[in-house]
RNA sequence: UCCGGCGUAGCUCAAUGGCAGAGCGGGUGACUGUUAAUCACUAGGUUGUAGGUUCGAGUCCUACCGCCGGAGCCA
């Protein structure tokens, strides 16, 4: 009796007879032979149907199938050294689920659009499916390395009545009579999160309605943010950069084949190890200028200004102390130079940009009550945030980790939008 | 929002202002070891839309639509 098996493990039953449930990858024939890859979700095996090895209709089932109909093959699991995965199956009986219909995606190039169109179906291609298999790894490892830590999961509302930081990004629903905005970050809950518990983090999807066409924006993305209490913008930096050194080192681990897949440089990501670079805001504004950009100081950096500076270092980099005027209303001023926020961003390397924002946040409550003035935000909106600083106030940290900028960075490829399995831009809202 | 590029067969692309083509994919057939198999035959077109210039427009001009890349903003 023939054993139903996943083809990745397929090393485990050589000689025995076996059965996989799968998809027709490609089909090429020779005579009285017929090569079927057949894909499971797994991997991918070739299955050699021999003519005088079946029954007719078998051979002819075979013959018939076109480029991703669903079969259930049956077979020897024999060592073959012109196989890329060391092993082939031979038929001994075969059955159709399904005849696909002239399947769109070919086996030759294809355009970023139409492709995109097809996103539910160019999924099964070997390249997407390495990138998802990486994406899950990410997140495996952040939140293995936040669990391991003993912080408390605590997820923070989608639909929000008010901005962290300005309302021109915002998407604006209904909500019974109201309007209610799909949130920007979780970050506000979190520190209440932090109060509660002393260490959270939250995992979720963030929107941007930012009019962003660059390969590093979406609309829609997911986000960890970690939130600590008791923390200042020193052991932020600690955590932010030991964080980014797990997950590196579990893709590494445990997703090998899959960056092999991607034909990513290895060695760039091993590099990849705490603590990291640091600078002020001052030494990464000394960079620009030592490399001839015209950079006006007291602006916050552009894309290619983050480039410039993350070239330098063949890992991470985290850029503090930014001038408190660009940054947001609820980071703590440095009470020895208050000209500074206590903030950092953390850009990747080879022009990855920015893959990490935090800081540590305003705790006195009388200072937030000002900036929330002086941002010109509704008091009453913000009350629940400046109650925080009422009962029981204490120094904190927290940082947000975007996931897909991680994803690309770590799989080396070069657009945002295929690092999520349905991307969401200005552009693209189908499938 | 601004700047730049592109739009021709199902897909990827050709075509000096002068007969609209190839490869892949599809269909039919050949082949006992193929690796994006190969070979032969075959079907497949309102050249993004609307105007204009011209004897003649896929090609030149104008507007619009769509997509791509970048800037700003950000993760």
């Amino acid at each position: 009796m023939a054993i139903d098996i996943k083809v990745q493990d397929v090393a485990r039953y050589e000689g025995q007879e076996v059965t996989i449930k799968g998809w027709l990858y490609n089909k090429r024939s020779s005579g009285k032979l017929r090569f079927l890859l057949v894909r499971d979700g797994s991997a991918t095996i070739q299955c050699v149907v021999f003519k005088g090895a079946v029954s007719e209709e078998v051979f002819e089932n075979a013959t018939a199938l076109t480029q991703e109909s669903s079969l259930t093959v049956t077979g020897t699991v024999a060592r073959d050294d012109r196989s890329k995965i060391g092993y082939e199956i031979q038929v001994s009986d075969l059955s159709v689920v399904q005849i696909a219909h002239e399947y769109p995606i070919t086996k030759k190039e294809h355009g970023v659009d139409f492709l995109m169109d097809h996103r539910h179906l160019w999924l099964r291609s070997s390249k997407q499916h390495a990138l998802i298999r990486i994406r899950h790894e990410v997140i495996r490892a952040a939140r293995e390395f936040f669990d391991m830590r003993d912080f408390t999961l605590m997820d923070a509302p989608i639909f929000t009545p008010n901005a962290a930081e300005g309302t021109s990004t915002l998407f604006e629903t209904d909500y019974f009579e109201r309007k209610a905005y799909l949130t920007q970050s979780g970050q506000l809950y979190g520190e209440a999160g932090a109060m509660a518990f002393g260490n959270i983090y939250c995992f979720g999807p963030t929107f941007r309605a930012e009019k962003s066409k660059t390969r590093r924006h979406l609309t829609e993305f997911w986000m960890i943010e970690p939130e600590m209490a008791y923390c200042d913008l020193d052991q932020d930096m600690v955590v932010a950069e030991e964080f980014v050194t797990h997950i590196v080192k579990s893709v590494l681990k445990n997703r090998r084949p899959e960056l092999e897949t991607l034909e990513r440089d290895i060695s760039k990501l091993e590099k990849i190890e705490a603590p990291f670079p640091r600078l002020h805001y001052d030494e990464a504004v000394e960079i620009l200028k030592k490399n001839g950009v015209d950079f006006e100081y007291g602006d916050d950096f552009g894309a290619t200004d983050e480039t410039t500076i993350s070239e330098q270092f063949d890992r991470p980099v985290i850029v503090h102390h930014y001038p408190a005027e660009v940054k947001a209303f609820y980071m703590k001023r440095d009470p020895e130079t208050p000209q500074f926020a206590l903030a950092m961003d953390m850009l990747a390397p080879e022009g990855y940009g920015e893959i990490i924002g935090g800081s540590q946040r305003e705790d006195d409550y009388e200072v937030l009550l000002q900036r929330v003035k002086e941002h010109n935000l509704p008091e009453e909106a913000f009350a629940w945030y400046l109650d925080l600083r009422k009962y029981g106030s204490v120094p904190h940290a927290g940082f947000g980790l975007g996931i897909e900028r991680t994803v690309a960075w770590i799989s080396g490829i070069r657009h945002i939008r295929e690092t999520i399995p349905f991307p969401r831009t200005m552009t693209r809202l189908y499938p």
